[in-house]
DNA sequence: CTGAAAGCGCTTACAG
DNA sequence: CTGAAAGCGCTTACAG
């Protein structure tokens, strides 16, 4: 039913001009009530539908965002950035947008092969959802397309980039884990691989030096190798009283293995993440953590995002969005012992 | 750099038509082999894009498909969808597609509301991706646009879809269980809820009927309310040697049910799951599984919609992909006991 | 092998 | 309030 309705088919129906037919539908001026209504009640009709291509030929705009994501970050248990995924486009749907999503493949990132969706023009910018190597990010921003970064930074402060408070989060974390008692506390995560682990250890270290409490160099846990993948945690020689993890994966692993070694969590040792991800609650105890805003996020990317489109020189920086502590079962009162 | 730069700008530099630029660039017949490199050389030494829109105009088909998934099968816990989405996704790229996901909320879904990359016309087709409520399903098909399901199928055996072999892929599993000496056997799972539901507990009826094992009525046991919302699971009063699961996630709740009741997994019960996905190895023990092969489903659904979008009469009906067992440990061999 | 003309379905800017 | 004309960047069908 319904094949192929333009405007023109309408305005031919009602003997008026295709003009009067776009002006009626996009609720502009220069029409009359009356002769709206009728346009409008005889589109239904026919089962007219917007032709947003025509739309964005004349505009020279494509009402898509890409989003790309660095394969590294995806697969099975890895549904986090999915689920940003999934929220960024809800909030891009509101400004009339759809987010395409382009998975970064490892080959594409290392060779420095640009997606198809660049190549064919279908988008009016990109958000880049997760780190990507200094290369592919140099070759990315020397386009000039419209180039947001969402939950990662790099080291040019003028690039634009929402990104969660890690530095903070941890700070607040681990101060809270010092105000139970806790004063022999490890760090769980690899200080080198991204920008957030580093600020998240930054964040950890300040609470420790306010506190005046000096840790041994085991105290810092190497989660993951070179190429990102999770290796066996090394246990400090002295067990610490809490873990503060880079994130919720790496806590739910600890748990594990804390579990299987034969200590109790939050008894023994308390654990605490960072995302407030799946792992969060199925780690048993669930964990404490720090809650990313996923949503907060995707609007302001959403917002950064919609502005360059309009004014390709407008440059905001970095925006930082601050998450929230989660309390649950998994850190131990040491206070009243 | 390389605003815009069009086919008419080479054209232009070279002295040429627009016509025989396009034919250069797409590498169509009639063009000296001489002076098509010359064009692609300039196109790209001009920072050239080829604009799709243009071609879209002309061809009247958007390049994109429109990946439907109901929100309840989204959300923090169940990567299943969204991980499926992004094959998909990858498979639509070999076809220069690009798949749009849209999440069709409760209330949409309630409401009867279209997604509007279907009233923006964007796309050439949608892939259904789970179960829709009837109302909708027949509300979408009567629109005429090109639908493939995937995962489910629906009452009328002329709409497309791609399915996983529910029926025998419970059925092998369920006949292994009784090969390693099990006979009683409960089946978890709302039967009512969807059709793949249903089919994996007839995979497991017609196993247990084949070996003439009656069971009774308390071991079919319900996992979930009518808003799909998971329940606390029942004990039949006879304690079974082995559970069926509908899927990997009620399984993963399943042994952590049971562990809470001091049963040990496999030793005093056996449990099997269905997907192999996230839960499955999330699990201690790690899950006997059927394993649900999405990149075949998602390269037989892609190659249908293609074939629908040139051919909107052509019908290929329910095509069914078989799994795979995936063998771990969470059964018991009962045989040498 | 090469290109002039027409058109895909809209919108913008201007004239009446 | 209403509409004729031109154009967005391509491609198709046809002529030379």
């Amino acid at each position: 039913m319904s094949e192929n309705v333009t405007m023109r088919d309408i305005a031919e129906r009602l003997g008026v001009s295709s003009v009067t037919v776009s002006k009626a539908i996009n609720d502009k001026e220069g029409v009359s009530e009356e002769l709206r209504k009728k346009i409008k009640d005889l589109a239904a009709e026919m089962g007219y539908r917007f032709n947003t291509l025509a739309k964005s030929m004349k505009e020279g705009l494509f009402y898509n965002i890409g989003i790309i994501i660095p394969e590294r970050f995806t697969g099975a248990t890895q549904a986090f950035y999915m689920q940003f995924y999934q929220i960024l486009n809800k909030v891009l749907e509101e400004y009339d947008y759809s987010g395409i999503l382009h998975i970064l493949s490892v080959e594409d990132e290392e060779e420095l092969v640009l997606p198809r969706i660049y190549r064919e023009k279908k988008v009016d910018g990109f958000i880049i959802l997760g780190q990507l190597n200094i290369q592919y990010m140099d070759m990315f921003l020397d386009t000039g397309v419209s180039v947001v970064l969402l939950d990662f930074y790099n080291d040019q402060p003028e690039v634009d980039c929402v990104i969660t408070d890690s530095f903070y989060g941890v700070y607040d974390l681990t101060n809270y884990l010092i105000k139970l008692g806790h004063r022999d506390i490890a760090f769980v995560g690899d200080i080198r691989a991204t920008s957030s682990i580093q600020d998240r250890f930054l964040g950890y270290y300040k609470s420790m030096l306010e506190h005046d409490i000096s840790f041994p160099e085991d105290y810092v846990i190497k989660d993951r190798d070179n190429k990102g993948k999770y290796i066996d945690l090394k246990m400090p020689a002295k067990m610490p009283t809490a873990f503060v993890c880079n994130c919720d994966q790496i806590a739910y692993h600890l748990v594990t293995t804390l579990q299987k070694q034969g200590y109790s969590v939050p008894e023994d040792c308390s654990v605490v993440g960072f995302d407030n991800d799946i792992f969060a609650t199925l780690a048993q105890p669930n964990l404490t953590t720090v809650e990313v805003n996923m949503e907060e996020m995707s609007r302001s990317a959403a917002s950064m995002m919609m502005r360059k489109i309009k004014d390709s020189s407008s440059s905001h920086g970095r925006v930082t969005v601050k998450g929230k502590i989660i309390y649950r079962d998994s850190v131990r009162d040491l206070r009243n012992i």
